[in-house]
RNA sequence: GUCCUCGUAGCUUAAUGGAUAAAGCAGGACUCUUCUAAGGUCUUGAUGGGGGUUCGAUUCCCUCCGAGGACACCA
């Protein structure tokens, strides 16, 4: 609707400049508002209201088959009312496209791309340390990645998500020495777990400090494994497999999945090859016996250690490579935390010097720092570290009691179902719905939010409109048509989705999707509390079953999109 | 010390050049003889300080104050 509001003003103006149409604010701004007369004014060098009431006119004058009003507002805005006969009009095409609802083919006027134009986005997301359980600090990676996933994939992109697993460099030279300490011990090779890793890792690097044998003796171990060694290969294999296992369980409850996990070991035979031709063009220097690429105003991006040893630098380079070539990416995404601008800056800079890059899009997504409540970060090699099973596993315990409270009436079978869905989107949701760049301080009660702009409102909505849908029996879906505000409010409303698809594909944030989801609830909770849907007259209720039923799949669509899982009831 | 992110209501957040700064929680007042009260309706309350650019600044620039993070051979 705003795409067909802005050709419309387009054809009614001269110049080609920028300007948007945006849903108004406030209803009595009308449906939709234009910031077209201010752009102008400045063009033009005329008055705003001036310009604002020409184009008015002209909008009165020959929109009338899409407007009912049209007026204009201090500072220079031009604030728009559709027609009933457009409303209908527009909710034909949300009916028509049904379960399709949202994607830009859907719409009317732009045609579907053709295989030719059909962009590639490769998203890095989730990326935990092989031999670490993951923490609360993945679960933004991983949810903010997957929704961004599931919005590009459903807008027609070919999608590749990539989980590139920390599972290769230093930290596995730690592991093995400490491993073998233990494993000359006692051998139980085959009921380590996860949590047994993390403790010898941090107690391996505590002693580290003190003793600069054991550094030592880490160090040759990591060496020794990127040589290719047996048994520390087979360690390695070890330590892997069992800290997948481990992923895989947060990924299934968490309804999250990957295309490839190309970790870092997966681009290790490609590493010396990009730091000779680094050097070889000059792009890359020696220094203190490392290899790095200098950079102006920032500090020097390190590729080779003086040891001979590649870093991540160097992997992530190759990545970069890899992805363009193998996979034809347009535009790459980094979902990572703040914390390491300083690495994506040197990345990129250094990838673009050596050619790697083209006209790919790179793009660090990033997002604040998980914090304990002393405002420190919480890190793993600290020690401080909260699990992500745990969380997730606690937000369904307390999703569990809410429940039982509330629908004592149905199976206790049923309630664990609506737990567990309830509770991992109260998680995700939390996440999902703030952009911040700023930290994040780790509450549990923050984090499960039951009430108000949570999941579970959002869910509880869709519940609500189901029941109704079931009550109404066998129905078919017809025209809609328009006798109050509120129904006209609720259609606008379904028919901004696809613009809100838009925006978060522009800017990469899910958040728009997730608060544009809070207010299409919000709309359809006050739309059931006072218009009566079953009990309306024959037409009326085929209309209002319609209506609410495309708020309904409208609900269901996008918070799939956000990786949110409805439930019929709740 | 340098750089990055950030500072909005008591708390958690929204608004990235547009209108009277928007929500949730907490607080106060209503609302279950009508489609699920995890709901609906009303209400109290905020842009860290100071300059500047602009018709218009939470948003851009400068400066000060405050928080967190990063700063070559960890990932």
């Amino acid at each position: 609707m705003e795409e067909q509001l802005n050709l419309f003003l387009k054809s009614l103006i001269p110049e080609s400049i920028d300007f948007s149409v945006e849903p108004s604010a406030r209803p009595d701004f009308g449906h939709y508002a234009t910031n077209v007369a201010m752009k102008l004014a400045s063009v033009r060098g005329e008055a705003p209201l001036t310009i604002a009431e020409q184009i008015a006119k002209d909008a009165r004058e020959k929109g009338m088959h899409l407007l009912s009003r049209v007026e204009v507002a201090r500072p220079g805005f031009i604030n728009f009312w559709l027609s009933d006969s457009a409303l209908e009009e527009g909710m034909k095409g949300v009916l028509s496209a049904g379960k399709k609802w949202g994607r830009p083919a859907s719409r009317a006027g732009s045609g579907k791309p053709t295989k030719n134009e059909k962009k590639t986005i490769v998203i890095d997301y989730s990326h935990p340390n092989i031999a670490k359980p993951m923490s609360v600090a993945h679960l933004r990676s991983t949810i903010i990645g997957a929704a961004l996933y599931n919005v590009f994939a459903f807008s027609g992109w070919k999608t590749v998500g990539d989980n590139h697993l920390g599972d290769w460099g230093k930290q596995f030279g730690v592991l093995i020495a400490a491993y073998k300490e233990i494993s000359n011990l006692k051998n139980k090779k085959s009921n380590i777990k996860i949590e047994d890793l993390l403790v010898l890792y941090v107690d391996y690097t505590a002693r580290m400090k003190e003793n600069p044998e054991l550094e030592e003796s880490a160090r040759r171990e990591t060496k020794k494994l990127q040589e290719g060694d047996r048994e520390n290969t087979a360690i390695w294999k070890l330590f892997y497999k069992i800290s997948l296992a481990e992923f895989k369980k947060a990924y299934s409850l968490l309804g999250v999945s990957f295309d490839y996990y190309l970790g870092e070991s997966f681009y290790k035979s490609m590493l010396p090859e990009i730091v000779q031709e680094a050097l070889y063009r000059g792009i890359a220097e020696r220094s203190e016996g490392a290899v790095i690429i200098p950079h102006e105003g920032i500090p020097s991006f390190v590729i080779q250690k003086s040891d001979e040893a590649f870093l991540y630098s160097t992997t992530d380079l190759a990545a970069i490579k890899y992805r363009r070539e193998k996979f034809k990416a347009d535009t790459v995404l980094y979902v990572v935390d703040n914390g390491q601008s300083l690495h994506f800056e040197q990345l990129f800079r250094s990838a673009e010097k050596l050619g790697f890059v083209g006209s790919m899009q790179l793009m660090h997504v990033k997002f604040g720092l998980v914090l304990a409540e002393d405002m420190k970060k919480l890190s793993t090699r600290a020690g401080r570290h909260v699990a992500l099973l745990e969380v997730i596993h606690e937000a369904v315990d307390r999703a569990q009691k809410i429940v039982d409270e509330k629908r004592a009436d149905i199976t206790k079978r049923k309630r664990e179902k609506i737990a567990k869905a309830v509770g991992i989107a109260a998680l995700k949701y939390n996440d999902l719905s703030q952009n911040r760049q700023s930290d994040i301080t780790f509450r549990w009660d923050a984090m499960l939010s039951f009430e108000g702009n949570s999941a579970p409102y959002l869910l509880y909505s869709y519940a609500r409109i189901k029941s109704i849908l079931r009550k109404a029996g066998r129905f078919s879906r017809g025209k809609v048509v328009f006798t109050n505000d509120a129904e006209r409010n609720l259609a606008i409303m379904v028919m901004r989705f696809p613009g809100v698809l838009d925006k978060v594909r522009e800017t990469f944030f899910p958040h728009y999707l997730a608060e544009y989801l809070y207010e299409l609830a919000k709309t359809v909770n006050s739309f059931y509390e006072n218009i009566p849907v079953l009990k309306a007259e024959k037409e009326m209720r085929r209309s209002r079953i319609s209506l609410v039923a495309s708020a309904a799949e409208t609900l269901n669509t996008g918070l799939t999109l956000l990786g949110i899982q409805t439930v019929e009831t709740m």
